[in-house]
DNA sequence: TCACTGATCGTCT
DNA sequence: GACGATCAGTGAG
């Protein structure tokens, strides 16, 4: 597994996100984002909280945060440790537990279940007790097997106020279950 | 399908 | 005290 972020961003894609709960869910990433250590729309650019630590901590470690108030979005950190980068987990493509996440997810059509960062902690059930997991590692959440995307489309990162413009959001061209709007996923 | 808006609260200034 | 790596609902085309 890469450590660079944006050579990690690419490679998530097509790599299978397994979460084991009460059933087992599983998923093909299809949707990144890469976020640099020097990077004005990064939660590390002014430093190390508490929040932001396991940004900081070698790569393949989950960081989990909390945003507007609602929603939880996970990461892997990437780069050597001290560095502060990682790669925002955007979207999956759904493989086994579809039922579990539509549990999690009452009156939500199969597409939009884990499309988007705050939708796919929601149907995974990850909260803020995942960050700092190792990903490589864990039980309860972890990055199994990779299948190779046939294209890999790149854009601007989406919902920033800052670098908004920065080309670092990867995505499998041609997928079903991409967030943004079709415009951003050609 | 796209654009716009309000909700909501932890984190940082 | 302001803001945010989002989402669901609404309305127009």
């Amino acid at each position: 597994m890469p450590s660079d972020p944006i050579e990690l961003a690419r490679f998530l894609i097509g790599v299978t996100l397994h979460r084991a709960g009460a059933t087992m869910i599983s998923g093909r990433i299809v949707e990144t984002e890469a976020y640099l250590a020097d990077d004005p729309a990064s939660h590390s650019y002014r430093g190390m909280t508490a929040r932001n630590r396991s940004m900081f901590a070698r790569a393949g470690l989950a960081y989990v945060y909390r945003i507007y108030g609602a929603y939880w979005c996970l990461n892997v950190s990437a780069g050597g440790e001290g560095e502060g980068a990682g790669v925002l987990v955007r979207a999956l493509e759904p493989l086994t537990g579809v039922d579990a996440m539509a549990r999690a997810r009452p009156n939500v059509k199969e597409r939009d279940l884990v499309r988007g960062p705050g939708r796919l902690c929601a149907a995974l059930c990850i909260d803020g007790s995942f960050d700092g997991i190792d990903l490589c590692a864990s039980r309860t959440l972890w990055l199994g097997a990779r299948r190779a995307p046939a294209d890999i489309g790149a854009s601007a990162r989406i919902g920033l106020s800052k670098a908004s413009t920065e080309v670092l959001r990867y995505y499998e061209r041609g997928s079903a279950f991409l967030s943004g709007t079709a415009r951003l996923n050609v």
